[in-house]
DNA sequence: CGTTTTTGACCAGCGC
DNA sequence: GCGCTGGTCAAAAACG
């Protein structure tokens, strides 16, 4: 738990990208008291009230030191700062204060104790005037805040914009999951755009997800008979989702394909605007996990979440807890936390569905990258029959540095990428994938994971971008954006850097991912007839990675109780 | 007192 | 059809 402290070795890259968000990363926390964490819950108070106050630190920083600074205009102000400085040295000046006048408290009690009274309500004035500041400051942090967020989304919507077009058209190059700007077929990019942050289909999911519950238990179960599960998920309008996941498996080329994957292939008698749901549909089916070494018991990535269910799952005997977002009502976003049956100090994060609300940072630069690894897995799946994605090849198109890092699984129920971070990178591994990043994983216990997630997986996207051969020379650009462990280590903004530019990269080259798919539908095409069973974790690690499916476990299903979940 | 967690029960999918 | 398993619900308990 310690780990989780940033007080610890935490990556300087953490602060610099996202320095608003600290507060709201952490604020989830207070309810983390998870029977999941090998730790006590009292460790976990500990380490929570450490991690505030550090914030608290920074904070006393900014105010005290950087605000008097900046509010120089106002002649209050000026008073303030010189108040600061008071405060500051309140303590001393008055014990020096007193006990000059201790000397004279001897010839005149009277006249000290009107000077003393004197200061006091002074002090008191100043510090009012503090808490005035503070408050503004707050504010202003929040209003930063607020414009990093929609910073941060609208670059997410320019890249999902740049991917989805992309992907677009070349699915109409193959004829496959067809859409048309005009005609009422809404482009793809504009699902993903809804999907990406700020609640396109927010007004699909404003329904608490309790009303809908009960309206899903309402209906009729001849109707649920095939969708259960589905209407389950709370995603979008009840009707529209059983269209999509019926819809899923009509996309496949083959019949039998999917058919155990996504459910019962039928036909689908569905209008383009329910292929629309359908991508939205299998996006949010799409599962990012991430392994994660990290004795708290959950990861920090900016969003609230609330569990509603712990359960054993088979081949492990830690629980498997789940959590769903609780940012807005409605919100769909799930989360599974489990750990490691081999390994109890990594944990295993699964993340699921796209967020309906806006985000703050942090949380935004996690939703941006499960929900780029989903888009990613799911440009694969979407363009071709449904489970057949050249795993393999995906997985080293998509994440070619990080061999010991990315497992893609195009698995049922749910096609899921999997973020190996539990191996720090040693030096020896740099030389020896010469022409591959290597992307830096601390502890991940060591930083939010939200501040490390969309380097890592920013970064894969450019290497996707790069080794779809519309980039540069691989090794040019290794060598420029390359080199990141080295980054990560010495150079505590290179990495933040790197990750612009691969975002930037990724946004200036609107070709990567029609290329990609265009070579992954030419791999699907000529090979990998069938994969259509369970589990299809293709595991591409050159040093002995250990990787995971999202769907290992199966096991007595019965809940356990809090006191014999296995600790660390 | 409102919110969150716990936990037994329930449901659906799937394999046999 | 039955049992197993994963996932979710919801009442009760715990918490702040």
């Amino acid at each position: 738990m310690m780990d989780s402290t940033p007080t610890r070795s935490s990556p300087p890259t953490t602060t610099i990208q996202f320095p608003l968000n600290l507060h709201s990363s952490h604020d989830h926390l207070d309810h983390d008291h998870s029977p999941l964490h090998p730790l006590s819950s009292d460790d976990n108070k500990r380490a929570v009230i450490r991690e505030t106050m550090d914030f608290f630190a920074d904070n006393k920083m900014h105010v005290d030191v950087l605000k008097p600074s900046k509010d120089q205009t106002d002649d209050l102000e000026d008073d303030n700062s010189r108040g600061l400085e008071l405060i500051v040295n309140t303590g001393l000046n008055l014990l020096t204060t007193n006990t000059s006048t201790d000397q004279s408290v001897v010839e005149d009690g009277m006249s000290s104790n009107m000077e003393d009274k004197r200061a006091k309500s002074e002090l008191a004035v100043v510090r009012a005037e503090l808490e005035r500041i503070k408050t503004e400051n707050l504010r202003l942090r929040d209003m930063a805040n607020q414009v990093t967020s929609n910073y941060n989304t609208l670059q997410m919507h320019l890249v999902t914009l740049m991917q989805g077009q992309k992907t677009s058209e070349t699915n109409e190059e193959h004829g496959q999951e067809k859409t048309r700007s005009g005609n009422g077929v809404v482009p793809r990019q504009i699902v993903d755009l809804g999907l990406a942050a700020a609640g396109g289909n927010a007004d699909e999911l404003s329904l608490s997800s309790s009303v809908r519950r009960r309206c899903d238990r309402s209906r009729s179960p001849g109707n649920n008979a095939k969708n259960g599960k589905n209407n389950k998920e709370l995603m979008v309008l009840d009707e529209d989702r059983k269209g999509l996941d019926r819809g899923i498996d009509q996309r496949g080329d083959s019949p039998d394909q999917g058919s155990q994957s996504w459910g019962p292939s039928k036909i689908t008698r569905f209008n383009s605007s329910k292929s629309i749901d359908q991508t939205e549909a299998t996006i949010r089916k799409a599962r990012v996990s991430i392994r994660a070494r990290s004795e708290a018991p959950l990861i920090t990535d900016g969003c609230q979440w609330r569990k509603y269910g712990q359960k054993m799952a088979k081949g492990n005997p830690c629980p498997r807890a789940y959590y769903r977002c609780t940012m807005a009502a409605g919100c769909p976003v799930r989360k599974q936390v489990q750990r490691c049956a081999e390994d109890r100090t990594i944990l295993i994060t699964t993340y699921e569905g796209n967020h309906n609300h806006p985000l703050p940072p942090a949380a935004v630069a996690m939703a941006s990258t499960t929900s780029s690894a989903a888009r990613m897995l799911l440009s694969g799946s979407v363009s071709s029959a449904d489970g057949l994605m050249n795993s393999n090849f995906l997985t080293k198109t998509l994440l070619p540095c990080s061999s010991s890092v990315a497992t893609i699984s195009a698995s049922a129920p749910f096609p899921t990428v999997t973020l190996d971070l539990t191996q720090n990178p040693s030096p020896l591994q740099v030389p020896r994938q010469s022409t591959q990043f290597q992307v830096p994983f601390p502890n991940f216990a060591d930083a939010p994971a939200a501040a490390l997630l969309p380097q890592i997986f920013e970064q894969a996207l450019y290497n996707q971008s790069k080794f779809s051969g519309l980039q540069m020379s691989q090794d040019m650009e290794c060598n420029q954006l390359g080199q990141p462990s080295q980054l990560a280590a010495t150079q505590p903004t290179s990495l933040a850097d790197s990750v612009s530019a691969a975002t930037a990269a990724i946004t200036a080259d609107p070709n990567f991912t029609a290329a990609l798919a265009t070579a992954i539908t030419s791999i699907i095409g000529g090979s990998n007839p069938k994969n259509t069973s369970g589990t299809n974790v293709t595991t591409i690690s050159n040093n002995g990675g250990k990787l995971t499916s999202s769907n290992n476990n199966s096991n007595g299903s019965n809940t356990i109780p809090n006191s014999s979940i296995p600790g660390k």
